[in-house]
DNA sequence: CTGTTAGCGCCTTCAG
DNA sequence: CTGAAGGCGCTAACAG
């Protein structure tokens, strides 16, 4: 099937009696100013043989796509949640945003995917803590386009033109506050090593929060990972006085626990206190309620969209706030209260 | 901050010394073959220069971009994993999937993504039962884009190449089966009407089952929006002899209804028994386990993407299998064992 | 094999 | 306010 040909500005200048030039200029408004009339007529025509720009022939031209790439690990939960707003917003900035999945952290999916937003040249990137490390991701987006990271921490200016990270360490350090505060003879950090960067910022919060409120009460650390919670549990609760205190990776793996401690029929929150992270659905819907940490998606979308259009307007880079920091928001629930 | 110039063919066919042509043979493959030492120079220069062919100026210089579109209702669940998979895919056809979330069957956003699809003459659309409606759609995909529906039921040829459906209808059907032949005494089902066609299909498969197999079973069906889920299951208790059985619109519904079964102590699944669709992590992790259907996300990726290649192919339409029905697995968990 | 030469569809000075 | 003309970067015949 040989692609149909599509209607031209040509032809429309033509049915419209005007020269192209005229017709460039009324379609996109803005520009020179014209007559009511040729206006009018422009439009007419248009509308009529069906006429649709040809966004590659205006970006080549005018060197500018009006386009934003994503790039983020997966299309679920969180992530998908986040590209969602960042779509909005970017559409709210007359930009368009092209999300692409990484595949779960895969730094060849990572690299195939940057390399082909930057030959479309795309105006911005946005991309989630990539898995690539800094020097391939340097030799690849040497381009001038620029990137901001979501969930990036301590990257080079070079690199990236900026960051907007949500405060999970905050949120961990936090959650172990809680748990202390309630009363947890022990806590526990049940994280996901192959999540890379978003977990060792919780690891990092995690400790955080033990060295501050947490003197006298033991701690462990262990990965999802292919854990056989049920047995986990049982262990922790001879090993250690209780209550005892978990902190997740996320609300999924709040869900495993909270599982688990339901078919063993382990009392919560009396013997066992439990906390997620991200306050999804199923935070809300299981039984008892998950406490969890609310993600402020809209603010962080907001912000990595304008910091993309700050740069695009060529305004100094205002020093301090290249790494911008999301509070996350406490929700408490069954698995915390008294 | 203005775009920095990016090197084109033609610096990197004068660092080669040949000309522009030539850089474009090499650097493209399958076309006209050169000589082993030219390939060299250009692939040398092109290196170094740090060349990166611009999409644009090729899409339009050969009218054929290598892009998918896909318009989905959300980037989360069912969807976001759906779109992984057709990403993967479509790489594999050594095409290039765009995304764009139309924000929960929202017609208008709808519209505004298919516009800029079209806009950008990709090759071929990918679109999850449009909330648009036939007529909309036509007067917008006029332009001779294939178009092919995952999830839509119907769709005329001329709008619609084809489509490959998931057989939610089927599996409806055969939940009540199983659910009756697990002895129920009444059989309810808690859809999701905003999901349009796809609660629709289920709630076929729903009668359809209690037709064929429920004969003196009582039924009943409501919505799951704004339900409060613990005073329903207490009145269907009531109103019912037991066991009685759950066939949830998906497994966000079905886990609501566990958790209010567990708060309420209902045992399950001796009292009540619960199926849910899709087969996500939370059916397989939550207690008791939920039973659920799995779906065949690669074979439903690989057939859309193969009648878009096919259709590009202008292979002649093969007729009869223009709508494909893709059937659901059923994974028996606690929720339904005696 | 390699180079020349037209476009692809649109935007943008620059004259009229 | 409108039209003519020269690109944007690359590909696709054709010649050589």
């Amino acid at each position: 099937m040989t692609k149909p040909k599509q209607v031209t500005i040509v032809e429309v200048a033509e049915a419209a009696g005007v020269s192209i030039a005229t017709v460039s200029n009324v379609l996109n408004r803005g520009g020179i100013r014209s007559s009511k009339e040729t206006i009018r007529k422009v439009e007419l025509a248009a509308e009529q043989l069906g006429y649709r720009r040809n966004t590659m022939a205006a970006g080549l031209s005018r060197n500018k796509t009006f386009e934003i790439g994503l790039i983020i690990p997966a299309l679920t939960s969180y992530y998908g949640t986040l590209a969602e707003h960042l779509q909005i917003e970017a559409h709210n900035a007359g930009y368009h945003l092209s999300v692409f999945s990484s595949g779960g952290f895969d730094p060849e999916i990572e690299r195939r995917h940057l390399e082909v937003l930057l030959q479309r040249r795309v105006d911005g990137l946005i991309c989630h803590g990539l898995a690539m490390g800094f020097e391939t991701t340097r030799s690849i987006v040497n381009s001038g386009t620029p990137l901001v990271m979501i969930n990036g921490w301590n990257w080079p200016a070079d690199i990236a033109t900026g960051a907007v990270n949500l405060g999970f360490a905050g949120a961990c350090r936090d959650s172990v506050k809680v748990l202390a505060e309630r009363g947890c003879e022990a806590i526990c950090y049940i994280g996901s090593k192959r999540a890379k960067v978003i977990d060792e910022q919780r690891l990092l919060g995690f400790h955080a929060g033990m060295t501050q409120f947490g003197s006298g009460i033991k701690h462990e650390i262990v990965d999802a990972m292919g854990l056989d919670v049920e047995s986990y549990l049982n262990g922790l609760m001879q090993r250690h006085a209780q209550p005892i205190g978990i902190v997740a990776f996320d609300d999924h793996v709040a869900l495993r626990v909270l599982s688990a401690a339901n078919k063993l029929h382990i009392d919560i929150p009396n013997r066992l206190k439990l906390i997620g992270i991200n306050n999804e659905y199923i935070a809300k819907e299981s039984y008892p309620g998950i406490s969890s940490w609310d993600i402020p998606y809209q603010d962080q979308a907001l912000m990595a969209i304008s910091k993309l259009l700050h740069k695009f307007a060529d305004k100094a880079d205002s020093g301090e706030d290249r790494e911008i920091e999301v509070p996350l928001t406490f929700i408490e629930r069954q698995t915390t209260k008294f």
